[in-house]
DNA sequence: AAGACGGGGAC
DNA sequence: GTCCCAGTCTT
């Protein structure tokens, strides 16, 4: 383990703040204490860049203002508000535990590690960053960019998610972060991994911790973090279905747990080795509902990567056939006008089809 | 310990 | 097109 002395810890610290006084980012969520945007802005950040995260973050502290505001609003509604963000089980968990500090906590969000990781969505580093950010706690953080910054600066060439690596990251972290002034320090060395401490082609000239970084001293910066070997993604191919009746057309909710849960969608059925997609459509819209289509023209395709595999969604426009009930019986399935499609939180696989090939009449 | 979980930006 | 990002929860 690398050894530090306290004057050189004390001089990385306000070298960092110095360079983020000067250089840092005016950013939505920095102009406040308030632990509930923080902690918004926080669950957001987590698997999303900056970039995308401000709109976001601006909409839905406009639309829930408060703890008490977003514990009081049906998650559908707060569903609508996330959707194209991703990683949906954030928008849950960041709406059941606001429900949470409510019942146990009155509404005021807690100062305590102990109780924000009672909170659904909230792990050690999104709990260090509101006890840090919020409270001006010294409590550590270690997200993507702090684990960049200090795999450099300590030259560390072995896999940060590997168990012991991360284990020795976060002792780094808390060597690190300052007895006062967390505020800023936490922001400071989120700042640097965004900015300058770049996963490609790092601006070391100008960085303020060059002359501690083991990495720029020894040109391992391009070295590390080592990156693990990802596997080829598989590739999925669905039919999905534009079925129409009297004007409107059918959705159905996926379940809440999952992939993009309580999300609404197109019915889509993956197609089976050997089968066609038509069959597909067919089965699957008679074993959910009973339903019996003619999946008539195919009107385009949708292509959408995930993290871990590839689709593409086989367009059809669906006639029913008249001997159908259209009464579905079924919470998780409705009719509805396709003027009402925004008013139902959808995926960005179901918003492309729908913007490219529902036909809105 | 390992896998699941989305979408978008850079090139 | 390909490569990249990333913290928490579940199993």
């Amino acid at each position: 383990m690398t050894r530090l002395r306290p004057h050189e810890i004390e001089g990385m610290q306000q070298r960092l703040i110095r360079w983020y006084q000067k250089h840092g980012r005016d950013l939505p969520w920095r102009d406040t204490r308030n632990p509930y945007r923080i902690w918004v802005s926080e669950i957001m950040l987590q698997q999303t860049q900056v970039e995308t995260v401000i709109a976001y973050y601006e909409r839905f502290v406009a639309a829930f203002p408060s703890v008490q505001a977003l514990a009081r609003e049906p998650l559908q509604k707060v569903l609508l508000i996330w959707q194209g963000l991703g990683y949906y089980a954030r928008a849950r968990n960041l709406h059941r535990g606001a429900r949470l500090v409510v019942s146990r906590w009155d509404g005021r969000v807690p100062d305590t590690q102990k109780e924000l990781l009672q909170i659904p969505g909230i792990g050690r580093s999104t709990a260090g960053a509101i006890l840090s950010l919020a409270y001006d706690r010294p409590a550590p953080i270690l997200d993507g960019n702090v684990k960049r910054v200090l795999c450099r600066l300590f030259a560390i060439r072995r896999d940060p998610a590997k168990p012991d690596v991360l284990k020795r990251l976060w002792a780094l972290s808390e060597v690190l972060t300052p007895g006062t002034d967390v505020h800023t320090y936490t922001q400071a060395v989120m700042d640097l991994g965004a900015t300058i401490c770049t996963p490609i082609d790092p601006r070391c000239t100008v960085c303020p911790l060059r002359n501690n970084c083991q990495a720029c001293r020894r040109s391992l910066q391009h070295l590390i973090p080592v990156r693990a070997r990802k596997e080829p993604t598989p590739h999925h191919e669905y039919a999905l279905g534009i079925v129409r009746h009297r004007g409107r057309v059918l959705i159905r909710q996926r379940p809440e747990e999952g992939l993009l849960g309580g999300l609404w969608g197109f019915p889509n059925y993956r197609r089976r080795p050997k089968g066609t997609l038509a069959d597909a459509l067919h089965q699957g819209l008679h074993n959910d509902l009973g339903l019996a289509v003619e999946s008539g023209e195919k009107t385009g395709t949708v292509r959408h990567a995930y993290t871990h595999f590839k689709i593409t969604l086989h367009v059809f426009e669906c006639l029913l056939l008249p001997e159908n009930k259209t009464h579905t019986g079924k919470a998780d399935w409705k009719w509805i006008y396709p003027s009402r499609l925004k008013d139902y939180p959808l995926a960005a696989s179901d918003r492309k089809v729908m913007d490219r090939l529902l036909d809105r009449d």
